[in-house]
DNA sequence: TGGGGCTACGCAAACGTTTTCGTGTTGACA
DNA sequence: TGTCAACACGAAAACGTTTGCGTAGCCCCA
């Protein structure tokens, strides 16, 4: 077994200073042809890669992005990754991965983790948990240090960073608008609590959508989903909401969920009530992923290009590190939204 | 803004020397307690932190462990992540993704970018375009430098290195048991071209399962899928290939597919065509993931527990990159799998 | 023959740590 | 007063790079 090999062993092999070797390498012309010849063949023979390491050390950059996500089972999160990793591929950066899984110290301890030197800047997505804490001294902290954040998603508005977010609101309006568009008189909201800025935003987005239509909002169309760490516990509980809503509510004729499985779960109490989709009940969902695009039938969606929030966050993010973009200015991109239809709606 | 303060930074403004400091820190006894306090004391107060990539130069090893996966946008994949993050957390590893999009060049950079000194050890499930060319000498060349790698799920057989595998054939032979015990008489295959390992071995499980009950297998019954970069192509292909196979086969009664996906399309094809299921058409799929979980109804499944497999496979690199195993000892951990029962089985 | 100007290389510092070894000061004790 | 141990600290090397600068050797020309 050849260990990896260093500029300090080709110097001495080559009878050569190290300084030699390395602008040979570099193809110096401070270094005579004949002596740059022979020490590239014999980096070559012996497969020789500068020590990342050491770059880093040296050059105080590790070409190195730390993500930070909720979690990674999860379609929307995946889908931001694959677009961050593709982006800072291409610009010879690694992508290194923490989990937070919802929970503020998971989340602080990973920051800080990776803070030290590891890489050199975030792009990260809040834990619900620290959204409902209120507690950012990791971020300020962080970005105290010089080291650059984009957030992407959840993202915290007083914090004077980067982000990257999708257009929640108009999102939801122009899904709203489709159910009423088609025919919808009584469309049911599936929503989180309002700490859960996304969740709230949708909500906002749902309300304007009636509005503007002019349709009177009811609040008891609207489930106010309660966040269970057991997704199944929280799934069992909304399925028997739903029932009893839709029980109660004999006129829905749309849904509108922001979330996928929100919206999968509402069709399955629906189909199971003997509703057919979409002629009695229209149904769309925010977020689009395989859940939707599998599902039978297949269901209308309001995509938020997560993949393209992923390549944003990470060019913003380099154009920083890469002092493209000066350091003092921030800014928050927005993503457009798209409906897509699929077979729950008319 | 305060930049990251070092421990030169401190030994200046304290008036002793570096080397004080940093045995200050570390609380040695060579240090008076009245200069370790007041180090200490300077410490907090600036919030030093050691240089993780100084630290890894000194140490030659970085605590951080490379994954590299054919996608990541992909229940498996993700899970196993989950997994691996989850033990490499709790011994102090970072973990670091690269992303191979089945391509056998992006597995090569990616590692190559990896191996220099970036990550002590790689996670790695073989791109299947990798596997199709069987050029891997990216994999030797790796483990030559002292690197060492932990295979899981597509694995190379004769590449010398620990792996951890599904048991797939018996998971096959679980699934397909079922289907005949629970009154299958003629049981479709849906699987992929034999060049993908863990295809040609669930096929070995379906074709075992038949012989053992003494069922006649019947190659009409199966579906071999031509994979496509296009996987909405694919997915088009394939329904229409499942709905004339039920056409030509009407005696069909179960179905055992290869992965989720399968199962799905072959679910509604089978629905659109009017079967019940699961009292006509009984169906089991390979792999378990949101789709079988949340699809209407619920797919049986084989579960290969993913995050376990991510687990394991962590477990073993650390164990041997701290030597807890001896370094030219490769062991093969197989997961075993589990039947989850849902509703289209019988 | 002396000086100037190349050429081709080596030295050393720097990045931030840890650790081994050396050393100056102090105090105790004979 | 001389010796020795203990104490408390500093210097320096090492990890693997890159790079500015110094310089030995040579040739050329006046």
């Amino acid at each position: 077994m050849k260990r990896k090999v260093t500029l300090k062993q080709i110097a001495k092999e080559l009878d050569v200073s190290v300084s030699t070797v390395s602008k040979a390498l570099r193809n110096s012309k401070e270094i005579s042809l004949d002596t740059r010849s022979k020490v590239q063949a014999f980096a070559k023979l012996y497969n020789y890669r500068p020590n990342n390491i050491a770059l880093s050390l040296k050059n105080k950059r590790t070409k190195t992005i730390g993500v930070i996500i909720p979690e990674i089972v999860h379609h929307f999160f995946s889908k931001v990754i694959s677009g961050i990793e593709k982006e800072a591929n291409n610009r010879g950066y690694n992508v290194i991965i923490g989990l937070s899984n919802e929970s503020f110290d998971k989340e602080v301890i990973n920051i800080e983790m990776l803070a030290n030197g590891s890489i050199d800047g975030f792009i990260l997505s809040v834990a619900k948990e620290t959204l409902l804490l209120q507690d950012y001294h990791h971020f300020y902290e962080t970005i105290n240090q010089g080291m650059p954040i984009v957030m992407f998603d959840r993202v915290v508005n007083e914090i004077a960073c980067d982000k990257v977010v999708v257009d929640d609101k108009s999102g939801s309006k122009k899904a709203v608008a489709k159910l009423i568009e088609s025919g919808c008189k009584n469309i049911a909201l599936i929503t989180t609590k309002d700490y859960v800025n996304v969740g709230k935003l949708r909500t906002q987005g749902y309300l304007q959508a009636l509005e503007e239509h002019k349709v009177e909002p009811k609040s008891s169309l609207i489930i106010k989903v309660e966040e269970n760490k057991d997704k199944e516990i929280e799934i069992e509980t909304l399925e028997k909401e739903i029932s009893a809503l839709l029980d109660k509510e004999k006129s829905i004729d749309g849904i509108f969920a922001v979330n996928e499985l929100y919206a999968i779960t509402a069709m399955k109490v629906a189909i199971n009530k003997g509703y057919k989709i979409p002629e009695e009940i229209s149904i769309i969902a925010f977020t689009d992923g395989v859940l939707s695009k599998h599902a039978i039938p297949s269901l209308s969606t309001i995509s938020q290009h997560a993949v393209e929030m992923g390549e944003r966050s990470a060019t913003m993010l380099i154009d920083k590190l890469e002092e493209i973009v000066e350091e003092e200015k921030y800014n928050t991109e927005v993503i457009n939204t798209t409906l897509i239809e699929r077979d729950t709606t008319r």
